[in-house]
DNA sequence: TGATTCGCTCATTTTCTATTGAACAATTCG
DNA sequence: CGAATTGTTCAATAGAAAATGAGCGAATCA
C-alpha cells in the first residue's frame, strides 16, 4: 500500500505531530478538489492547503507526519511550490530546520500558473503553426485553401490568447486578491 | 499492444482511406500538445484535430481508420466533443452514417471549456467554505483568528474567479475569435 | 426475413502519472 | 571524530486514467 486512501484524521501522529483538525481537514480538502480541476498533482495540494491555513511556518517534518506524505513527496511537492512561487522558505530562530510558508495572493498565484501552465504552450506552437502553412501551401485547389483559412484561424486564435492573458492577470490584481 | 504510440504517418489505411497528410499530422500534434496542457485526454485531441482541418464532415469510420482508434475511443471521443460543444452532426445525403464536423469558434470552445472545468467547481466550493468558517469559529484564540482571515481570502478568492470568468469570454468574443 | 451496417456500452487491459522509500550527500551535534 | 539530523534524488511500484474490443441492440438493406 502507498498511501492512505483518505485524509488521515485519525492517524496516531508518531512524533507527538497533532492529528489534523476539522478546518485543516476541509481546507485541504478545498484545495485537493481545485488541484483536480486544474490537473496538478493531490499531494502538492495537500500540502499548500496545510501551508495556507496554517498560522505558522511549518518544516517539511510536518507534512510528513500530518499529512502521511513520503519524505519523497514532501520535498518535491515543497519544491515544485517554490518554483511555483506559491511558497517561500522562513528562517526559524533556533531551528536548523528550513520552514516554509504560503504565498496567498491571487494575482501571483494565478499569474505564475497561467505563465506555467498555457504562456509555456503558446510560445512553440508559433513555430508549429508556420510549419503548418508551410505544408498547406504545397497542397492541391479547395484543399488548400481550407487548410490556409484554418491557418490562418489558428494564428488568430494565438493572438487573442497572448492578448487577453495579461488582462485577465490586470483585472485579478485590481482592489482584490488580499 | 494497443495503440500506434506516435500518429500512423505510414498506415497502410485498410478500407481505402489515404493516411494521414503532413498538414493533418502536423494540426493533430498541434491539439494533442495544447490537449496536455489543459489536461485533456490525447484520443480527443486527435478527433479534434483531424475534424478541425478536415474540408468537409467525417463520419466515425474515419477516426477509427486515420487516426488508428479502436471504436470505443472513437464513440466515447466523438460524444464527448458533442456534449463539450466543440463538434456537431451533419446530414450527409446518401450515406446513412452520422457524419460531424468541428465547430470552431474560439469564443464557444473557450466558454463550453471553462464552464466545465472550473465554474463547475467553483460552484460547490461555496458550501464547504461555509463549513469552514463553521468550524473556525470552534477555535481557540489567536489560532480562530487566522483561521477566520484565511476563510475570508477564500471567499474574496471565489468571488473574484466569478466575477472575471464572463468577462474573460466577453474579451474574446469581442472582434475575433472566427 | 436474414444479413449487414452502424454505433454504443462497459469489463478488461494498457499506459501514464504520482508516490514511495532506499541510497546517498551534506551539515551539525556531542 | 563518529553519530544523528536534514534533505535530495531516482528507480521501482501502486494507482489512476485512457484505450481497447467483444458483445449487444437498433436500423437498414437485399
Amino acid at each position: 500500500m502507498k498511501r492512505n486512501a483518505v485524509l488521515p484524521l485519525d492517524a496516531p501522529g508518531r512524533n507527538g505531530s497533532a492529528p489534523l483538525n476539522p478546518v485543516e481537514v476541509e481546507t485541504i480538502h478545498l484545495f485537493v478538489q481545485l488541484s483536480r480541476a486544474l490537473g496538478q498533482p493531490p499531494s502538492v495540494a495537500e500540502i499548500y492547503g496545510l501551508l495556507f491555513i496554517s498560522p505558522h511556518p511549518l518544516p517539511q517534518d510536518e507534512f510528513i507526519d500530518r499529512l502521511n506524505l513520503s519524505k519523497g513527496s514532501a520535498s518535491q511537492g515543497l519544491r515544485y511550490l517554490l518554483d511555483l512561487g506559491a511558497a517561500r522558505t522562513v528562517y526559524v530562530a533556533g531551528d536548523r530546520r528550513v520552514h516554509y510558508e504560503a504565498v496567498a495572493e491571487l494575482r501571483n498565484l494565478a499569474g505564475r500558473f497561467l505563465r506555467q501552465q498555457v504562456f509555456h504552450y503558446f510560445e512553440d506552437s508559433g513555430e508549429r503553426l508556420d510549419r503548418i502553412a508551410g505544408a498547406a501551401g504545397k497542397l492541391s485547389g479547395p484543399e488548400r485553401d481550407h487548410a490556409l483559412a484554418r491557418v490562418k484561424m489558428l494564428k488568430s486564435w494565438s493572438k487573442n490568447a497572448r492578448r487577453v492573458l495579461p488582462l485577465l492577470l490586470a483585472l485579478l490584481g485590481s482592489r482584490n486578491g488580499k
